[in-house]
DNA sequence: TTGGTATGTCAACTTAACTTTACATATCCA
DNA sequence: TGGATATGTAAAGTTAAGTTGACATACCAA
């Protein structure tokens, strides 16, 4: 699975620490699923889009070895 | 989180056996989800969005608890 | 050059997702 | 009545998510 995480934040002028703040999950977290070591759970990825006023689907994609 | 899942079926007419096969899952593993024992990842929520060619947001939808 | 901010990553730990196996119940139909 | 299908749930096990704490690196500004 991909996600535009590190596009959206830029874009947003979020750190990874400010949007963790924002969700309520560590930092570690935030690096970890935008460097594709963890699939975030359903509740992280709906507020992460609801942070940057996105679609999941916008935010994160399905690739074929999902 | 809330999810339509049990009502998408309906509309579908798939029973949770046969959704869980779509997606690569277990039956229980769908159950746990519908009944809100589980929260899925992500992949497992685009997957499901794509079953039912919805929006994951109108899928599941976050809570106050969330 | 030093201090602050941002990022990447690792280790150890706890909790939750997901699996298989299994059993119970309900419905429906031949 | 009996068998097939659908659902709910429990137990035990494995794997992955998410935590805290820590350290390294890079960049930038004072």
């Amino acid at each position: 699975m991909k996600n535009r995480l590190k596009v959206e934040r830029a874009e947003h002028n979020l750190s990874q620490a400010d949007l963790a703040d924002r969700i309520g999950v560590s930092r570690q977290t935030i690096n970890s699923i935008e460097t594709g070591r963890y699939v975030p759970s359903t509740i992280l990825a709906l507020k992460l889009a609801q942070v940057f006023n996105k679609a999941v689907e916008y935010i994160f994609t399905l690739e074929e070895t999902d």
